[in-house]
DNA sequence: TATTGTTATACTCTATAACTATA
DNA sequence: TATAGTTATAGAGTATAACAATA
């Protein structure tokens, strides 16, 4: 990569080297496989991260669910509603603090998971060996790091 | 770090090693202060995305600013036009193909460009500062590098 | 008084299909 | 027959504020 930096810093950055916008096209390239995998179920992208997350560190509640899948509290009000009734998620009320829920998933809801857990293991697989496995765990390094930093 | 790479192969990702989470994610970090740079002039994300890319790559078809963007064609239908009535963005017809219209940036859209420079910098800079030179620009390599790979 | 979550609203983007004009 | 772009439409998310219940 022959980039002079020295011109980075001078200019604004051309689009390929925005930042922001290297983050955006970077996922939507990523995430077309994924596109095609959740639309079988008919799961929106949103749920989808919003199961992953309540599974990974439920029972959690909304906020920090909100917080954890990149969605504002009132678009997740609606989502966990309407996954509540597909009986993906479930709610309970703190009973340290009354004003919190609890949010679980369900039985249902890691079965969903699972449905998908063979065709997602392809896709990554598939990445990480066009991509090289060295870049590919350095860059979910780099973005851990990243996401974790103050500005 | 001291992921256990196995692990991660052998179950599905928990999201922070999730690559479609962890893109999101850090562009929400990357976007908080551009965001609040954007609301000062009142102009949307993506309606900056298509200027951007728009001064960098035009006169060019809204197929091309589509996809460069990360927009789908209709809904850049409707930016276009509304930022043409902006006085940001002008069209003018493609005379070897009558069905391409080429868009360029104006003079006042150059100008907004320019309004957001010293910011944008100063954003910029900072995040270099505090993730560190070697990180961002092996980020900005990485992503560069995603990009523009076949999956 | 502050916090958690809900509701309401207006706006915007998404996704798809149907359509026009041109090639 | 295919492509570039537009229009229409339904659905979903965004952003903000106002609100209820609880702390």
């Amino acid at each position: 990569m022959s980039t002079n930096r020295l011109d980075e810093r001078n200019t604004i950055r051309s689009t390929e080297r925005s930042l922001p916008i290297a983050l955006l096209r970077a996922r939507e390239v990523v995430m077309e496989p994924i596109r095609e995998m959740l639309s079988k179920s008919q799961i929106s992208e949103q749920k989808w991260r919003v199961l992953r997350v309540v599974e990974e560190l439920g029972p959690i509640e909304q906020s920090a669910v909100a917080k954890q899948a990149c969605l504002l509290l009132p678009s997740l009000t609606r989502l966990i509603q309407s996954m509540e009734q597909e009986g993906l998620l479930e709610r309970r009320e703190d009973e340290q603090d009354r004003r919190k829920s609890l949010v679980s998933i369900t039985d249902n809801g890691k079965e969903l998971v699972k449905t998908h857990l063979q065709e997602s293991k392809e896709i990554f697989e598939k990445l990480e060996k066009n991509f090289g496995s060295y870049n590919y765990y350095r860059l979910l390094d780099l973005l851990e790091e990243l996401q974790s930093m103050k500005l």
